[in-house]
Formats: structure tokens, sequence, C-alpha cells
DNA sequence: AACTGGTACAACCGCAGTGCG
DNA sequence: ACGCACTGCGGTTGTACCAGT
């Protein structure tokens, strides 16, 4: 289709940002607001790609970054998260305030992909490296918010393991959410078919994980309960909120697992089984009454 | 001190999704 | 319906830094 550049490539400096190229940006930001990612190196008077400078921004100089090493409960955190949603680095971090998608992506490449072969477990599928059947649960795991006998993956498919979860408030391996909701066609076209591939798709032939289903399930419950706001691309945001619609297209009575989630908070952290230190801010915030988020 | 290999992380690239005319 | 501009995402690359030899 011969898309136009998105910046004159001749006219732009590349590699690392000074000092200086970060004070105008902040500068910029500051006195008018982030986007207009295109037109704003020009006016910030900064010889960058809009790409570049937005990049900048989010993972760098947005003053609400929390800087430093990721302690160990953001590392379960990522890790259980991944075990769900796979590489989607910007939902996962939406979990992780003062992360970036960035950072918890080389985060991962570089620390957990390690730490986890080292301890056996394939990190793409979250799973004891080479054995295809669902391990029990170990503490240092992804795995260990799940109860031994309700499948890790799709292949393992039990859909009565809904009781497990209502038991040990763990949310289920997220296909079989997908499994249970496409079957009734709870959600519109487009998400079956627009969504992003399962993290595990090789081997989910037939079990596709909808993770906008999976996690739509939070908004469309937080519509009777709080504003609330899950992933950050206004994208996400407009396809969650397609699934903000009232239960009868997504009828309780219909949807054994949206019935059994129903009748709990909705929030991941919660459901993860994190416990209340854990919790994110509008989870905390409840006092202990979750909400969701 | 110099070299080398490994690691961490910032930045880039290409593509897909979305909105608008 | 179509094409384009814009934005955001995920994968990849480049490079600075560090530890070991």
């Amino acid at each position: 289709m011969g898309r136009s550049p998105c910046c004159e490539k001749a006219h732009t400096n590349k590699g690392a940002w000074t000092k200086e190229e970060d004070e105008r940006l902040i500068n910029y930001i500051r006195a008018h607001g982030e986007g207009n990612w295109r037109s704003l190196p020009k006016a910030a008077g900064l010889l960058r790609c809009g790409k570049s400078c937005r990049l900048r921004w989010i993972n760098y100089l947005r003053p609400d970054l929390k800087r430093g090493n990721f302690t160990p409960e953001e590392d379960e955190i990522i890790i259980k998260l991944h075990s769900l949603l796979g590489n989607k680095w910007s939902l996962i971090a939406g979990r992780l305030p003062g992360r970036t998608d960035n950072e918890i992506k080389n985060y991962w490449n570089t620390h957990i992909k390690r730490k986890l072969i080292n301890s056996g477990i394939d990190p793409q599928t979250h799973r004891p490296l080479n054995s295809t059947a669902p391990i029990a649960a170990s503490p240092n795991t992804c795995l260990d918010f799940r109860n031994s006998s309700t499948p890790t993956h799709s292949n393992d498919i039990n859909p009565s393991s809904t009781n497990e979860l209502t038991k040990n408030n763990c949310i289920p391996a997220t296909d079989n959410y997908s499994s249970s909701l496409d079957n009734t066609k709870c959600n519109s076209s487009t998400t079956e078919e627009s969504h992003t591939p399962p993290p595990h798709k090789e081997e989910n032939a037939g079990h596709e994980l909808d993770l906008e289903l999976s996690i739509g399930l939070l908004p469309f419950q937080s519509k009777y309960t709080q504003t609330a706001s899950f992933g950050s691309s206004s994208a996400e945001s407009k396809s969650l909120h397609d699934l903000s619609r009232p239960p009868t297209v997504a009828g309780a009575d219909t949807r054994p697992m949206a019935a059994a989630l129903v009748g709990q908070a909705m929030c991941i952290c919660w459901r993860l089984g994190f416990e209340k230190g854990q919790l994110c801010s509008n989870c905390q915030s409840c006092d202990g009454l979750y909400r969701f988020c």
C-alpha cells in the first residue's frame, strides 16, 4: 500500500538519548501533554522520530515509573500473569504499576526465563520441560495458584473444574474460559477473529485461548461496580468495553463458568490468589471487599 | 592491562489495529 | 468501502557494562 515513513529518517537522531533531548521531551510533555507523537518532535525541537519520543517517554521518562530491581512479589506476579496471558507484555505491565511492558519483557527474557528453565519449567508453556503432563503445584512457579487437579492447559480441559476454581479462589486456565465462553457465543465475532493468537498456540488447537474473553470478564463485571481500566491501549479498551454488556448476552445461567465467576470478586490479582499486600490498588482500597478492576 | 564472553537494558523495526475523511 | 495517518505492541538488535581469564 506504500505507507509514508513515520519520520524523515535522514534528519532524525538515532540511538541513545542525550540529557538535553530528555529535558526537551519532558518539558514539552509537561506543557502540552502526551499524544500527537508524530508532530511532537518538531514542536519540541527534537530531531527524533515520533515513535522514538513516545518510547522514550513511556519506557524511561514518565514520572510514575518505578525504577530499580524487581521484587520477588513482582517476579511472582509476572510469572503468574505470563502463564495466563503469554507474551502480552502490555497487559502484564498494566498489572504492575510503575513498570513498562518493555521493562517486563526484558526482565522476562533475561531473568525469569532462565530461572524457570533452571527450575525445569518451560517458560513458554509453564510446564515441566520435556513433559506434556500438567505438573503439580510448585511454590516457585506460576502454577502454584492452581489446584493440581485443575488442568493447566487447554488440552487438559476439564469443564467441571469451575468448582475447583471457586474453592481455591484461583483463576482457571484462560483457555478454559475461552472454550466455555466461545461455546456460548457470548462475545462479538470480532474478538473471535481479531484477537491475537494464544500464547501456546501450537498445543491449543481446538481450544484457542481467547485473551480478551478471559480478561474481558473483569470489565464486564466492573460496569456494575466501578470504573476501571485494564490494559492501556485504546484497542484494548474498546474491545474490553465491548464486553461490558449486561449478562443477557453472557447469560450466566447458560454459562457455568461465568456463573461461577459472577459470585466472586473478579480482580485478576485477587483471583490469582495474591495476598493482600500483592493486590492492586483497586483491590487494596476496598479493604477486603474486593472490587472488579 | 587486555581480551573475551555473557548479561542487561535501551532503542529500533515492522506490523496490526483503529479512527477519520 | 477504501485509503491513509496515527498509535501501540511485540520481537529483535545494538551496545554498555561486568566478570572471568
